[in-house]
DNA sequence: ATGAAAGCGCTAACAT
DNA sequence: ATGTTAGCGCTTTCAT
């Protein structure tokens, strides 16, 4: 059997409240310290987590509910979050919401049920429907990169739009006035939806047409990536540039791109947004939007373990963070 | 305040002990049951893990530390993995090693002091320094993709021998002769070492000849992928097919051949190892070596859920399951 | 089949 | 600064 506290007061002669007020940063003697850090050392004391919990009612356990892992986004996320959260006493309870999005209100549940202190959610087509849930049960959530349209509730996001007109303006000054874009599925993720905002926003503001044409909406798939390229290529009128809505579709457009045979950048430019291990091996290196992936894990956790803390100061928060272009050779300058 | 098991034997007029068999599956009379089932869904009681920890010394959490998540291999395994282990009644606790692989120990112990009821291990190159810790707290471990070379340690893992053996019997038996190898790093890997195996007992029992130069020894990622096609191709004397030892070294690999105009499989045949997206949506379709990821994680999960329940027959099992050749169009027949 | 009661390991309020 | 004690919600004998 484990050393329980017990075993630590007995070996010290101390009460147990003494050891206890000990292990939770609580001043002693500095004689009684030693004693005790030598006792717990040789007993090889730990803390019952389950005997904490049942006391304080806290379980120091985060749910994280993200997007499918399979992907390097979602992934690195999750990597990041996870460090930052065990720095501040929590550990990660993930669950993996698999293909099917209809579970989502089911896994949230299962979650809470267990006794998480907090969630941290990624949404995507869900219907929220478990938000009410955990109302319910006052456990703060800290949604994703998106609030879902939500209002009541924190977020940290990306400023996907702002991140797009970054990239569909460093087209345009460039001299490109084709500009193709591959979008995602606007209809049902906000993120898709905002990237396509933010194109449209600075064709716009540079009074540019819009051949709808060169709009190729898709998933955030390497497939459709692969395909948009295609069709874009069977055009009569080809597109000078493409910016590309995400990772997967420019995996997918890179492979088609090298298929047909066209060059980057000479007969096409390309902007993709996301910036992972292909941006810089591919020849010639991508031009990208980066992600603050690892300020937005940092940012998250911070702000749900402020909820935990019972300081609801500035709620709802919804936080915009800036992405960044990131230029590399993969643009043409015309003129 | 959330409800307990009082309020329920409250609402009921039973006894808490009543309700606390019927909660775990024993037997009370029909009219009680309705009764009691009502009670809960009026109350939304749900009974808590710590308490129940607390009482059963088990926190029904399962420690994942598996290899960078950033990887579609990993995730896919943490996936199923967690799927699996929820319908069992088991939650995940995932920790993330990071870059680094010196903390393993540290992570395992953090995880271990966190009550978790087994371990589900992928060994990076660890010392495994870790499992004494394990052992001397009892905690059941189950050692996922290789057992780093213990003896003592159950362990399920994918025969990579055998599934290079296979791949390059097939390029032999398609007539190559000339067949390079893009291998991982074998001196770290134990799956790295395995597909050199595999490679080299296929080679020999063919009497085939091996030439060093062929023999492209790297990392398991993209950038060595890329830069061992680049080395391949300045050869004088090229090879006519090459096996690729993992899915990163593919990707790399597959930019390179694109960059360099190589046309598969009229110039170079390929087969890798790992079966994901990029296989199929690439033109052409890839021959792959595919491993049983589902199985690998049911099995995993069934094992270390067995081990908890105290049944430690067959201990330690090294389960080998079996990888399958996936022929698509990316090998030239010869002759 | 049901009930009474002990106690898992810990924290926190209170007393010293 | 240290000690005493109650009790968090549950499971598990042991009676009935």
């Amino acid at each position: 059997m484990a050393a329980t506290i017990k075993d630590v007061a007995r070996e010290t002669n101390l009460a147990i409240s003494t050891i206890s007020k000990y292990m939770n940063g609580g001043t002693v003697r500095k004689r009684n310290r030693i004693l005790i850090e030598d006792a717990i050392k040789r007993l090889g004391y730990v803390p019952s987590s389950a005997a904490r919990g049942l006391r304080t009612s806290r379980s120091y356990m985060i749910g994280v509910m993200g997007g499918c892992i399979n992907n390097p986004h979602t992934a690195s996320i999750l990597g990041e979050v996870e460090t930052k959260l065990r720095k501040e006493g929590y550990s990660l309870n993930y669950v993996s919401p698999g293909w099917s999005d209809a579970k989502a209100d089911e896994l949230v549940r299962y979650l809470v049920d267990r006794g998480v202190d907090g969630l941290l959610i990624t949404p995507e087509n869900y219907d929220l429907e478990f938000l009410r849930y955990v109302g319910e049960k006052q456990i703060p959530v800290v949604m994703l990169e998106s609030g879902s349209g939500r209002e009541n509730v924190d977020c940290v996001m990306v400023d996907c739009c702002g991140g797009a007109y970054l990239a569909t303006e460093y087209l345009i000054k460039a001299g490109h006035r084709r500009i193709a874009m591959l979008e995602g599925p606007e209809k049902r993720k906000a993120t898709a939806r905002e990237r396509f905002r933010g194109f449209m926003r600075a064709m716009e503001d540079y009074d540019y047409p819009v051949y709808s044409e060169y709009l190729i909406e898709g998933e955030f798939s390497y497939k459709d990536g692969y395909e948009g390229i295609c069709r874009l290529w069977e055009l009569e009128q080809k597109p000078t540039a493409v910016f590309i809505a995400n990772y997967d579709l420019c995996l997918g457009a890179m492979a088609a791109i090298h298929n047909l045979g066209i060059r980057i950048p000479e007969e096409l430019s390309v902007v993709s947004f996301d910036d992972f291990e292909l941006s810089v091996m591919v020849r010639p290196k991508l031009t990208t939007v980066a992600q603050p992936l690892e300020k937005l894990a940092d940012t998250a956790c911070s702000l749900i373990n402020k909820r935990i803390q019972g300081d609801y100061s500035g709620y709802p928060e919804k936080i915009r963070l800036k992405p960044r272009l990131i230029c590399r050779d993969s643009v043409k300058k015309i003129r």
